[in-house]
DNA sequence: GCCGTTTTCGGCCCGACTGTTTTCAGTCG
């Protein structure tokens, strides 16, 4: 079940879309963005709001608060149905071709009646295009590009991917000479759960040799674009990559702008122009005397605008600006503030390590304390038995301080049957310092049953933690149908926390699903479900999510002192 | 269409790159 929320986002993106097509205003098509991002981020379920109810989200006001109680109590809006009846639905999918924007979709359905993608590739083949104005060969050859490119990836790359590119380019360009600063920015700093494309920012008083030194890397496939501030290149994975060149001096304007998000920049120029200021990424501006204010580091430019630093994680226009000038801004949880992992695999179910190995991978990392938590019997591939948990419960006593003093702790991953049931009776689990309970299997329950099956689970006192709540994989399973808030006022209630599965595949819960979960006092566990020693670092993106997800260290279970934590257990 | 520490009207972020334009429109981020 979507949320109403989304579906109106939706909704909302649609106009918007269907605004810059038909050559509407564009501040229009950007109003009815902001609110459809306002209304996908919001606490509270539109259906549940009236008229005024939904006037107090930001960025909507009378009119889209008209049409979204219009949507709720009709299940259409008649102003988004007139646009629809005007364009086919495939003119607003001909925008995802990468070098096509509205305006030319327009122009392509109006002039060649081009209504799909399938069209577009036809009328580019018979050389149709170059007959219209202000488009020639080279856009045809450009166009046809971006649709092999759409029909191969579909776009975005998981964060590890991503990340893992990213440093790799920013250790060669750093190294290249006259480079005086290499970092990346964009969605990669900012942690989003995947990534369009790899931004990465150099200073350098001659730009040539960086750009050169990427465009040489063994992996470019293609350079898009070749300019002296920006050089764009597609790797032979088919990941899009920027590299700009500033001066030194313009660094911390130049992240700032590069990091993004566009939504929260957007607002951070709202707040420049109103102060009489101009800001770009050479810096901040005087917009009479054009004379430069600062642009060194990102935090003079905000402590320009009256703002403090804020974490890259917050930058999405979900409120972080005003609670910045409130001087309110959450302290997020740091990289480095896990004190244990609470969901990890050995080689007895289907890790691939020993728990020895494990466990000293683990202490290497300095945890304090560290749970083994095999799967549990009704997983049946497993072939879990009690005898098999039990002489692993000796093993892991035998671990527990033989590594830097790091605390072993047993537990075991349960499943949650279909009607909330979980592997074992009361006594059997009381024997576990920690239980994690997930789902999975029966993924495609209604969402009735499957709220009542979470909620049960959160309802018996030896779970401790719900695992991967929606049981998503990114780009492979959709999430489970449940009514995610009650779970969330379940979890609250029993004092059952909520992990946030660090694997760059699940990424769950995500972070509007924390946010959420946050306003409903629920705790949460950054766990990184290694089924091998190289998984253990994954906890930072669990951690990125907790911060986009405005967490501190006090949300977070395995942040705290091993006493707290087992008190929190015993409850 | 939204919004208000110059405002209930008149603004609304800014620059790079490309292609076809001989001065600029479209797209992207």
């Amino acid at each position: 079940m979507a949320r109403p929320n989304d579906d109106v986002a939706d909704l909302l993106f649609e106009y918007a879309d269907l605004i810059s097509i038909t050559g509407g205003d564009a501040f229009k098509a950007r109003v009815y963005e902001k609110a459809a991002r306002a209304v996908a981020g919001f606490h509270d379920n539109v259906a549940d709001l009236d008229q005024r109810g939904v006037e107090r989200i930001p960025g909507v006001g009378r009119s889209i608060a008209a049409k979204i109680v219009e949507y709720m109590t009709t299940g259409r809006v008649a102003a988004i149905e007139e646009l629809r009846a005007g364009i086919p639905d495939g003119v607003r999918r001909l925008t995802a071709v990468p070098g096509l924007g509205p305006k030319r979709a327009l122009q392509l359905y109006r002039e060649l009646g081009i209504s799909s993608i399938d069209d577009l590739a036809a009328a580019i083949q018979a050389g149709q295009l170059r007959e219209l104005k202000g488009l020639g060969e080279k856009s045809e050859a450009k166009l046809l590009h971006g649709i092999d490119l759409l029909r191969s990836t579909g776009g975005r790359s998981k964060l590890h991917v991503a990340e893992e590119l990213a440093r790799r380019l920013v250790a060669t360009i750093a190294t290249v000479d006259g480079c005086q600063r290499c970092a990346y920015a964009g969605s990669l700093r900012r942690m989003r759960e995947t990534i369009g494309d790899v931004d990465i920012l150099a200073a350098a008083d001659r730009s040539a040799p960086l750009m050169e030194a990427l465009v040489a890397q063994p992996d470019v496939a293609e350079v898009v674009a070749r300019g002296e501030t920006k050089t764009s290149v597609r790797t032979v994975a088919g990941v899009h990559v920027d590299l700009r060149v500033v001066p030194l001096a313009a660094w911390g304007a130049a992240m700032q702008y590069f990091t993004g998000s566009a939504a929260h920049n957007v607002r951070i120029r709202e707040l420049a122009v109103r102060a009489g200021l101009k800001l770009s990424e050479y810096g901040l501006f005087d917009a009479g005397t054009g004379e430069l204010l600062v642009s060194e580091t990102e935090a003079e430019v905000y402590e320009r605008l009256g703002l403090p630093w804020i974490p890259p994680e917050l930058r999405e226009d979900r409120g972080e600006i005003e609670a910045a000038l409130r001087g309110d801004l959450p302290d997020v949880i740091a990289a480095d503030a896990l004190r244990g992992d609470l969901h990890t695999h050995t080689n007895l179910t289907d890790g691939q390590a020993s728990a020895e190995d494990m466990v000293a991978t683990a202490a290497a990392r300095g945890y304090e304390y560290y749970a083994i938590t095999d799967h549990a019997p009704d997983l049946y591939m497993q072939r879990m038995s009690d005898e098999k948990m039990l002489a692993q419960r000796t093993r892991a006593h035998a671990l527990d301080g033989a590594y830097s003093g790091m605390r072993v702790l047993h537990g075991t991953e349960l499943n949650i049957g279909p009607d909330g049931e979980v592997d074992w009776p009361a006594e059997f689990l009381a024997g576990f310092d920690v239980c994690v309970a997930s789902v999975h299997s029966h993924f495609t329950q209604s969402s009735d049953d499957m709220t009542r099956r979470l909620i049960r689970a959160c309802e018996n006192p030896h779970v401790h933690i719900i695992g991967h709540l929606t049981g998503r994989k990114i780009g492979r399973r959709a999430p489970i149908d449940a009514d995610l808030d009650a779970v969330f006022a379940a979890c609250a209630r029993t004092g059952t926390a909520l992990e946030i599965n660090s694997h760059p595949d699940r990424l769950d819960l995500h972070d509007e699903h924390i946010l959420r979960a946050r306003r409903h006092g629920v705790k949460f566990a950054i766990n990184s479900d290694a089924h091998s020693t190289i998984h253990l670092p994954y906890v930072r993106y669990g951690v990125g999510m907790a911060r986009r997800g405005w967490l501190t260290g006090a949300d977070v279970i395995n942040t705290w002192p091993l006493e707290r934590l087992r008190s929190f257990l015993a409850v």
